[in-house]
DNA sequence: GATTTAACTGAAAACGTTTTCAATTTGCTG
DNA sequence: CAGCAAATTGAAAACGTTTTCAGTTAAATC
């Protein structure tokens, strides 16, 4: 009546052998003799024999999972990483517990210990704004970390992203040498590193080549969302500004629709550039002008690496750049 | 050197109780003097013991972790009921192991096994092509399944979703009342129950009640991509369509700038509504309308569904139907 | 064919919990 | 304060594997 389990014992009895060398085959080890490994092989099919990962993992403590802690996979940016993650995780036959943190510093420390408790053989990291009792709990822990399409301002973390200080520069500078006087810069949280320190540096330094002043009123620090985007029109008219560098696609796509509702014409009065080349880029009118990024290839490259780590393999680089690019589409002149 | 971990017997020796206790008082067992209680509490803390969830999942059966199996997270239909499957999993106090099919009937049945290898306590299936080996597999466990967002045509397994016959009748005439005469049905494989089966039937319903016969030159089966959605325009026109329903917002999406690169007017001179209400069909020119679906609900009912079912408790009612509505944006007269 | 060596196999001890069942305490009752 | 029920506790057996170490068998050498 009960869910009658076939365990490696049974297999065992039925093909004469002890469960150790049940255990041998069914793990691939070569010190088997092939006739046994056969005989073995039949009872486990007869039997439909499927091993226990739970007790495996108990056993070897191994549990070929990770955990992948992401701000919100609704977010197109975050579920294409997720994706690459998956995918290369899948060819290394590991598992993901995909857990949404909301960038929300109390819920990763939580998510982090339940994943832990769980015995998660590596995690992945996804979130810019690293509180100090989060770096703690990451400190406590030797299971491998590594911060996909995040950066680790202490250098600290085995990471992988693109240059994003460099792109902004050169996107900025684009944008500057096309006679845009006053660029705006419209960002996520400044808290977070990547847009605070980062992205924020590339928008300075090219203002810095190219003789401009900082002014910090044409720096908007907003949350992110499509629909902050859809207002921020007026203020962006006020400070005289004549494009944007914008950090988010969604963001990005708010304020260009803000602007056509306002009736200001992109690129024509104002040029837009984004940072996540998501598929939204092109399906807005006009397309928006992006950096470029090998999205899915950051998370598969951030996966391969954890599986490096999870193997004590040696690895070359534990800050990875994977290169950027600059698509102009309809929103740049 | 080595990890060195807490176990529940070191507590135990701290605390001069036993392992039982120990167990006990993690668990919340009533039965424990409220002095011992203490002690042991005390103790845990002291020590920083966390209880290693794989060793209870091999002793209780239980590993407080589902499966769920979705064709792509980065469709933002399916990331959207992921996320209200997570929300709800974390307020219960469990983990979710995602996996990508890419409704791919192969990789559906390998992933449902890992899964229950892993011996998840139960899985969320979303995907509308069930293969008969698939439903084999299904059908061989005693884990609780319940499908997302998506038909069982057998009416066999727990599901939650809209009625999407009569949502689709419903806006088809909506179509046709307006004056359409020859309005299209685009969407995804027939094969997909939903499309084939519960989809096209409201279609057809609707012609029916106008009186206009069904032709199938006016049904156009794609593949569900933006892309394919950009090339239809020509198809579309030649069939003499004045409007389209379409099953997936981003092919409506394709659709709709397919249009306007043509200099075909939408609405005014083809009318288009699309099925699934992303946040896309909000950031696309002209704003789309579409058939409203509770996506997250969704998720989060199917979640909570779930947990009845794992935890055996009555449930009333295994399809349930969450309502729909119909939002009247800028790509319908 | 006797030795030596390499290949194969099995017994039993982990792994860190939960859970059953019996034993011990404690609290009341009269 | 004996007697009994209820509340607490602990011992030990699961749970289903992996892994170590010793033993056994087969192959190779002279």
């Amino acid at each position: 009546m009960d869910k009658q389990t076939i365990t490696i014992y049974d297999v065992a009895r039925e093909a004469s052998v002890s469960m150790a060398t049940v255990s041998r085959v069914v793990n691939g080890n070569a010190n088997v003799k092939p006739a046994t490994r056969k005989k073995v092989l039949d009872v486990i099919e007869k039997l439909d024999y499927r091993p226990n990962a739970v007790a495996r993992g108990l056993a070897s403590k191994k549990t070929t999972t990770v955990g992948v802690i992401v701000p919100d996979v609704t977010n197109m940016y975050f579920a294409s990483l997720a994706r690459g993650i998956d995918d290369v995780a899948t060819m290394y036959k590991y598992n993901i517990i995909l857990t949404n943190s909301d960038s929300n510093g109390e819920k990763e420390v939580n998510v982090l210990n339940t994943l832990l408790s769980k015995q998660v053989d590596g995690i992945i990291f996804m979130g810019n704004e690293i509180t100090d009792k989060l770096r703690e709990e990451f400190k406590r822990t030797k299971t491998p970390i590594v911060f996909a399409g995040s950066v680790d301002e202490q250098n600290i973390y085995a990471r992988v992203n693109i240059d994003y200080t460099a792109a902004v520069q050169e996107e900025v500078k684009n944008l500057i040498d096309r006679g845009n006087k006053r660029v705006a810069f419209v960002c996520g949280p400044l808290e977070q590193a990547i847009n605070g320190q980062f992205r924020l540096k590339g928008y300075k330094q090219a203002l810095k080549s190219a003789g401009i002043p900082y002014d910090d009123k044409l720096v908007f620090e907003t949350d992110d969302t499509y629909k902050t985007g859809t207002l921020l029109q007026p203020a962006l008219m006020s400070v005289n500004a004549t494009a944007a560098m914008v950090t988010d696609d969604e963001l990005a796509a708010g304020i260009m629709n803000g602007m056509s509702d306002a009736g200001v014409k992109v690129p024509d009065d104002f040029e837009i550039i984004t940072s996540n080349d998501t598929k939204l880029t092109e399906m807005v009118r006009p397309k928006m002008s992006s950096i470029t990024q090998p999205l899915y290839d950051i998370g598969a490259v951030a996966m391969r690496l954890l599986t490096k780590l999870m193997h004590n393999e040696p690895v070359d680089e534990k800050d990875v750049l994977l290169p950027y690019g600059l698509m102009k589409r309809e929103s740049t002149k």
